[in-house]
Order: C-alpha cells, then structure tokens, then sequence
RNA sequence: CGGGGAGUGGCGCAGCCUGGUAGCGCAUCUGUUUUGGGAACAGAGGGUCGCAGGUUCGAAUCCUGUCUCCCCGACCA
C-alpha cells in the first residue's frame, strides 16, 4: 500500500511527526530560533481550540482579560522559588532604541531601560500585581479570569508544537477565600481540562496529581492530565496548580473578611497551550499524515469536484455548491457543519491527497459520473482503505449522504478517541517488577508503569527520582480514579500509600 | 550549554577533498494531449551557494567568527 508520507511512524517517530507538520501545511520554521510560523491549517486548528475552550471557561464564570507582555524584573524577585524555576529561560528587553553605525543597527547603550523588562514566561506575578488592586473585601472574591496570549521561554531544545521557545496559550489565574475554594477551583480546571481533551480533541488523558519534584515553581500542589503518544511517550497537555497563599503573600493579594480581619488569598493558575496540537498529530496521525478530530477541523468536510476544463465543469460545480449548501445547513456538535468547496485549479487527485494529509475528516469527491447519477464519493480520513489496501471510496446518493454527514462526523469523532483510548489503556502496565528490564535500551518505549509507591520527600525521593533518570523515566501523576494502595512501595517497600504513573516523556 | 550532523532556486539534493564564475530531481509557468488511485510530452523562468570577515588574480569550495535547523544529553508546557 502506497502511503502519503515518505516516512512512517514505525520507521522513525521523529521523523515521521516532522514530515506531518510540514506535509500537512501546520507550521514551518520562522528563522528565529524556536519560533514557528503557524501556517494557516495550523492556526485554525488553534482557533477551533480557543473556540470551544473559551466557551468552557466562560461556563465556569471566568472572565477574560489582557495583561502586558513585559513584566518588571522586580516582580520576580518577590517569590523566590518562582524566579528560580524560570530565571534560566527568560527573554529580558533591556534596551528601548536602536542607533545606527556605519549602516547597521546596534543597541544604543543610552537608551538602557531603568529596569529591565522580562518578555512573560507565564502571567502569575503580574496578574498577582494586578488582583492585589482588585482585592479588597470578601465580596471581591472568587477573582477569576483568564488570559489568551503568548508566552516566552528561552528553551535549549524546541520542537515545533511541543516545546517552542514563544508558544500560545491560555492561563487561568484565580483567587479565592480559601484553601477549599481555591482547591475546588484547581480541580474545576483540571477536569474541564480532561473533559476537553477526551471531547474535541478525542484525545484520551489520565488526570492526576504531579509529585513534589514535579510541581510547577512556587505551586502548593500541581496536577495535570498526561497524554499517551503513538509511540508510548507521555505528553503533558495541561496543567492546574493550586498556589496555596505563595503568590498572594509575594503581591500582597489580601482581603477583609465578614469579620473585618485581614486574610491572604489562595490563588491557582491552569493552562493549556498550542502543545495540544502537537498531543493531537501524535495521538491520531497515521501514515498519510495527520486525522483531524471533526471538532477542531477548520473544515469538517472537504468537498473536491473532479474538473476537465470542459463544458461539464460548470454542471459540476453548480452541483457542488448545491451540496455544499445542503452539507452547511446541517449540524454536528451543536454547530453548523464547516465545508469548504476547494475550487482551487489543481488536479483533483492532488487534492484529494493534500486533503488526506491534512486530516479532513471527510473528503467528497464529485465528478461527473457523480453529477449523472445523483451521487456523491465519500472518503472517510479515519477509515481510508480497505482491506485489500484500495481507497475506501464509498458511493452514495447525495441525499444519503447529506442525511448522514453530521452523525458520520460524530461517528469519526468518536472512533478516533476510541481507537486512542483502547491504545492508552492497553499501554499502562501494571505487574512490571524490574524497569530497566522493561524499558531496556534508550530507543524502547513501551508505555507507562503504574506503580505503588509510600510518596516519600526530600532526600528520598530525590533519590528515586535519580534512579528513574538514569533509564530516561520520570512520574508523570498520581491518577486521580487509581484504586487505593493495598501494597508496599515499589521503590522503598514502606507500606505505599497511592499509586503513580511512570513513563518516558516529551 | 556539551557531543554529533547539516545549511547550495519553493522543496529534496550533488558539487567542496584536489579553488576557475553552479547542476540534478520534484515543484512553478506556458502550450498540447489527458483526466475518478498522486498524468505525459515539449518549452520557459527562477539561486551573488545561511551571514560576516579573511586568504587568493579568482572562493559554493580553503581559514576564522557567527546565526539557524536536525539528532543525543542537561533544562522544560
């Protein structure tokens, strides 16, 4: 069988997840380092995120807002362990004009800024900056908002969506009364967060808590949701903290409460970014590039009129946009189904195949045998061949398949999660007693190891977290539906008292 | 930042060792014939060889510096 891609992922996984993004016209390189070009099929993916993102954190009663892209250096200084974890990877403007000598552009060291200006790597200390205002009494509170925006961190190694050194993200900050408020919300935007990934991205995640070595700097207590690639590595997607009152003692977030006392806010922050993106190509990519989920596909189907430059051709089209018309009156998703005609004047097979590698979830082709007979040929991109290898081109009268269009896309929504899922489940194991046997060699991914364990601090776990390293390992989370513990500790045999997941990760 | 590889028309590459004024495939454009599993033929356009210095009569080629990309580490969403 003839496959788009010239690489599979069986081949080489590396490879093959590159060869996607640029066959499938996502993203290309920008010449800066780390930064991409988010190319139009791309973007409107990330567009299809923010969509039906946002429209789940307004549901949750959180406002939107915009805050600066330059943080003042001292916000920094004020939450040591925050400065710590991020001091090495922040982008600093220090200058405000450039001069020119001998026909180039240099710095004008007169134009020093009075503080230096850190390009946000993340929004706490400002937003913190800003609710310490918007604070005063208990009536203020819970404070939630949100911000779209992008944010830089100056990484050593970038790889196009998963880690770029500017990336795209939304990151909730909110306050609260209290730990249990505070602690509720965390884990409100942790299962919105679940619950989008399992939805419109079709992407299946175990939800979890991080352990103390993973916690996000500054945070009391950090969770996430951990994707399982194609390849058996993990994939962070999204992240919710509960910052206990670290951030609110750092900006003074303070309010009164009922009985005229002076209290510290609890605050978290949670956020997503346009790795998701990346979680997506390499959870339901295949061999012929990428499979959309219908959800977040710019367009969910894809409509190519097999064109001769002759007389037919406008008895084609016509058909077409007729089709088209019919096809956008439908709905799926409780939305109306996006189809585009691509009038584009290249060859219809090419089309066909550029659509395949783009991952529309399904591609109409209509020529005129089509026209003659009142049908239409239908390519579904999850199914796209047959047993003996050929194009599953499927012939239907239009009327059939103007009928089933929005519960076929409902259908490949849900055979791609399920398809991701059974590969999820059936990657985490669970009667593994020696890692290094089980993970031997540096190339050999098998998935993840759940383990029980008794959560051990300080130099403890330090040390286990330095015999996992040694084979490439790290603890992803703590699932959050685990069954109890009835063990002992896989690593120090004390009675455990949870479970935890293990894997190799992006 | 350490180790390895690479930057030559839009894309993929050869040429570099042994300096002499740039070539191939794909793509693009034009025309003709085609057309339902990625069309064929003919013709055309397009590159100061990543950038900056240096050596030389002459640099894609040699030397120095620098930027970017890929792989492996350390760091991370």
């Amino acid at each position: 069988m003839k496959h788009a891609l010239s690489v599979t992922r069986a081949q080489n996984f590396a490879e093959w997840y590159q060869e996607v993004i640029a066959e499938a016209d996502l993203a290309e390189e920008s010449g800066v380092r780390g930064c991409m070009v988010i190319k139009p099929w791309g973007y409107g993916i990330w567009e299809r995120i923010q969509t039906l993102m946002d429209a789940q954190i307004k549901l949750a009663g959180v406002e939107n807002c915009y805050f600066p892209l330059f943080i003042p250096l001292s916000y920094f200084e004020k939450e040591a362990d925050h400065v710590e974890g991020f001091a090495k990877e922040m982008a600093v403007v220090t200058h405000h004009r450039l001069k020119s000598v001998n026909g180039k552009l240099v710095v004008d060291p007169d134009a020093k800024l009075e503080e230096p200006l850190v390009v946000r790597p993340t929004s706490e200390t400002v937003i913190g900056a800003a609710m310490s205002r918007w604070i005063q009494s208990w009536r203020d509170l819970p404070m939630l908002t949100n911000q779209w925006a992008n944010v830089v961190r100056w990484e050593m190694r970038t790889r196009m969506f998963l880690r770029t050194s500017e990336f795209l993200w939304q990151e909730g900050h909110t306050a609260h009364a209290d730990k249990a408020d505070a602690m509720a919300e965390t884990l409100r935007a942790l299962e919105m967060y679940r619950a989008f990934s399992e939805g419109p991205l079709a992407m299946p995640v175990v939800a979890g808590e991080k352990p103390e070595n993973e916690r996000f700097p500054g945070a009391d207590a950090t969770y996430s949701i951990e994707a399982m690639m194609q390849d058996g590595k993990a994939l962070q997607a999204g992240t919710s903290h509960y910052l206990g009152t670290t951030f609110a003692e750092a900006a003074g977030i303070r309010y009164q409460d009922r009985d005229g006392g002076l209290q510290l806010c609890h605050t978290t922050s949670w956020g997503t970014s346009t790795r998701m993106i990346g979680g997506v190509i390499m959870t339901h990519g295949d061999d012929d590039g990428l499979r959309c989920p219908p959800q977040i596909a710019p367009h969910q189907i894809v409509i190519v009129p097999m064109l001769r430059d002759n007389d037919e051709d406008l008895a084609v089209l016509d058909y077409c946009r007729t089709l088209a018309g019919e096809l956008r009156g439908q709905m799926a998703f409780a939305e109306p189904l996006r189809v585009l005609l691509d009038t584009k004047a290249i060859k219809a097979s090419n089309k066909r195949w550029n659509w395949v590698k783009k991952g529309a979830p399904v591609i109409v082709e209509v020529g005129p045998r089509d026209v003659a007979g009142g049908n239409v040929s239908v390519l579904r991109r999850d199914r796209l061949y047959n047993a003996d290898g050929k194009l599953a081109t499927a012939i239907m009268a239009r009327d059939d398949f103007t009928g089933i269009a929005a519960s076929l896309l409902e259908d490949i929504q849900t055979a791609l999660h399920a398809e991701a899922k059974t590969r999820l489940v059936a990657s985490i194991r669970r009667d593994v007693t020696d890692l290094a046997a089980h993970y031997a060699g540096d190339d050999k991914v098998v998935g993840w190891v759940e383990v029980q364990w008794a959560r051990p601090t300080g130099e403890a776990l330090e040390a286990i977290v330095q015999q996992l390293k040694a084979l490439k390992l790290t603890m992803r989370n703590v699932p959050l539906d685990a069954v109890p513990a009835d063990g002992v500790c896989f690593f120090t045999g004390e009675t455990a008292v949870e479970r935890i997941l293990i894997g190799r990760t992006y």
